[in-house]
DNA sequence: CAGTGAGCGAGCTTCCGCTTGACTT
């Protein structure tokens, strides 16, 4: 073989030997094969007349010995080696890293090229138009690594010192445990308001006995033309009062046709939201599945915030929806979304099934968890392509003239007229579909016609705190905010659990007083790195360095030195801090003299004397279950942590008893 | 599926982003 292929994907490197003839090698780098070293900072700083130098001890990753002996032996003796990492920062960076361990093997030449899409011809194109490293792009990547380096690697020690040993902190993990907190504090100062709401239900007035009108349901929103707050039950009984003997007359219809397009493809982070919502997946078990999926060649790679589609696979599904659900189903011209997003790389593609003929159904048999994933990424993906849905939209209000005020009651209503790409929802929406239409559907009526009161109905209300936040929202609002990347939102969610600064309680997020402590130290003195502007304003940077109008030196020496400075400062100057503790009424049974109180230690919460260290009891954190026994020995149920800290449940009974199960149990036995 | 942890005495803890691995009900 005359030529070398590096990727980053093995599964993209088999899938690319199959395209390529004889002359062609292809091995993966699976992903980055150096960096920074681990257990120290490997950065060395100079500094001349307020210019600042960087030297980066960049070494080879342990892990990636084995590939990187693969990489050097696949190298030899080839003419040409052809760098195709992805195009995007990272890959620009993977692609230099393997020429300097390659570079030394001999002089064959080395070139670099991008494959936007893997088809013969754009294959073909890239090979044929080969570039060099865009060391621009490759600065801007350092510059990205730096940073996270010296934030992470010098604010981890500072906590080490100030908090508790073995705590971190990172511009991604911290400003994500920043949500949770700041979320948790809106709802503790959240104050709920009263509202009433009133609700009148209405028909059509004719003459005559005749009763098969239909009656709809209007809500009271005006008086004498201004907007309504009905903020007590007095103010709802004058009101009641008042429109129990008033006059109801239809004061104007719209109506008008609502086309609702399709949402895009899937991205990583729509993917993991979805699968959430409908599967109950966390985001971990989704990319496990996804990669399965991945790997067998049924979707296109799932690590991306690219909602760009194939040219070729656009055409496929358009063929597929004409032959399957006929012309009328098919989107006039084939629809290519854009990401919002600033900060989307697009190296890879939106995530689709790599052939839309293989439908979900043919699975059957197989892997479960796989096939529902499938599911929704097919379906997605071929509904993007379809028709808009159709709605008839209608808008009444109604008059209701009292004795002394004049109210508005409005009602509206919406009817699916062609269903479109919600064709492809029917069955999952059956359901809510057949409540909002039931509940929608509204008698013909037009201005000035008469209506009858049947009964007026109202309903005292509150309201609501902002909502926790689930793994679908977090990673919403970090993809938002452009904090993390497509290959860390399932990680990081990870992270921020094992270091026990949030915990997820029916799969909502809930800080720790540890990851309070934390948060509001880093707050107090870091607020700009944990700013959330703070990423988008460094991608801002980054993308000068790259477009090569800002050197990255320049531009990390500008955030060193006052960091710097602020870290002596705060080292020298910050107390040490307490991390609250809960107690729980209790003394303790050892010394008779301390407080029991609840601890967050690494392995989650637990029981301790309060005169720590003088008193060194200690003892698990037991939760108990309501409600149920253990169906085997009939001994209260608690809630427990693994090692790693996955909740499960165990009989309270043991090391006696060993039942324990990771679902809730319930009262039913099985 | 499961008994920790909390600074000082050595040496240890830590980041983000790219990829898959061994098995996880």
């Amino acid at each position: 073989m005359k030529s070398l292929v590096i990727v980053e994907s093995p599964t993209k490197a088999k899938t690319l030997s199959n395209f390529l003839g004889k002359d062609y090698e292809v091995v993966s780098t699976m992903g980055h094969i150096r960096d920074l070293p681990e257990k120290k900072l490997g950065i060395k700083v100079e500094e001349k007349k307020g210019k600042y130098k960087f030297i980066l001890d960049y070494v080879s990753l342990p892990k990636k010995e084995e590939t990187i002996k693969k990489l050097k032996q696949a190298a030899n003796k080839k003419e040409k080696i052809f760098l195709a990492t992805d195009p995007d920062r990272e890959g620009e960076a993977i692609a230099w890293h393997t020429a300097q361990i390659l570079s030394g093997n001999g002089k064959q030449q080395m070139v670099r090229v991008a494959f936007h899409e893997i088809t013969k011809s754009a294959i073909e194109k890239a090979l044929n138009n080969p570039g060099e490293i865009n060391f621009s792009l490759v600065d801007a990547q350092q510059a990205r690594r730096v940073l996270d380096r010296l934030v992470g690697y010098k604010l981890s020690p500072l906590l080490w010192r100030k908090i508790r040993r073995g705590l971190s902190a990172g511009r991604v993990q911290s400003v994500t445990v920043r949500l949770i907190v700041d979320r948790e504090r809106e709802i503790e100062k959240f104050i709920p308001e009263e509202y009433w709401e009133i609700w009148a239900d209405l028909k059509k007035h004719i003459g005559g006995l005749k009763d098969n009108i239909p009656p709809f349901s209007v809500k009271l929103v005006k008086l004498n033309g201004k907007n309504l707050k009905v903020e007590n039950e007095t103010q709802t009984k004058q009101i009641l009062e008042e429109l129990k003997d008033a006059n109801y007359e239809v004061g104007k219809v719209e109506k008008k046709e609502i086309a609702q397009k399709p949402i895009p493809p899937f991205t990583t982070s729509t993917l993991q939201q979805r699968a959430v919502s409908r599967l109950g997946f966390s985001s971990k078990r989704t990319m496990r599945i996804a990669q399965f999926l991945y790997e067998k060649g049924l979707i296109t790679y799932h690590r991306t915030d690219s909602l760009n589609l194939a040219e070729e696979a656009v055409s496929q599904i358009r063929q597929f929806i004409k032959k399957n659900y006929g012309a009328d189903f098919l989107a006039e011209k084939p629809r290519f979304y854009k990401t919002k997003s600033k900060v989307a790389q697009e190296a890879h593609e939106a995530i689709r099934p790599t052939d839309v003929n293989r439908q979900p159904e043919e699975f059957s048999g197989e892997n479960r968890d796989e096939e529902r994933l499938y599911d929704l990424i097919w379906r997605r993906a071929l509904a993007c392509q379809m028709a808009a849905a159709i709605w008839d939209q209608t808008k009444i209000d109604v008059q209701a003239a009292g004795l002394k005020n004049i109210y508005n009651l409005v009602t509206e209503g919406k009817i699916i007229k062609f269903s479109g790409w919600m064709k492809l929802y029917e069955k999952i929406n059956q359901e809510t579909l057949n409540n909002t239409v039931a509940e929608s559907i509204l008698p013909e009526v037009k201005a000035g016609d008469d209506l009858d009161l049947i009964k007026l109905k109202n309903e005292q209300k509150f309201t609501q705190p902002p909502a926790r936040y689930t793994e679908a929202t977090l990673i919403k609002a970090l993809e938002e905010r452009g904090i993390g990347r497509p290959s860390t939102y399932a990680p990081t969610v990870s992270t921020i659990e094992d270091r026990q600064y949030v915990e997820k309680n029916e799969g909502k997020f809930k800080p720790s007083v540890l990851g309070i402590t934390v948060n509001d130290f880093l707050i107090e003195y870091f607020p700009e790195i944990f700013d959330y502007q703070f990423t988008a304003k460094m991608e801002d940077e980054l993308d000068d360095i790259a477009n090569g109008k800002l050197e990255w030196e320049e531009v990390i020496g500008e955030f060193y030195a006052p960091f710097e400075k602020k870290l002596g400062a705060v080292n020298e100057v910050a107390e040490r801090v307490q991390v609250p503790t809960e107690a729980i009424g209790e003394k303790c049974p050892e010394c008779k003299e301390g407080e029991l109180v609840i601890r967050v230690g690494k392995f989650g919460k637990f029981i301790s004397c309060s005169r720590f260290p003088d008193c060194k009891y200690s003892a698990p954190f037991i939760q108990n279950l309501e409600g149920v026994v253990c169906p085997k020995c009939g001994n209260k149920i608690v809630i427990k942590k693994t090692r790693k800290g996955k909740q499960f449940y165990g009989c309270a009974n043991y090391p006696k008893c060993d039942w324990a199960s990771w679902r809730k149990p319930t009262l039913e036995k099985p």
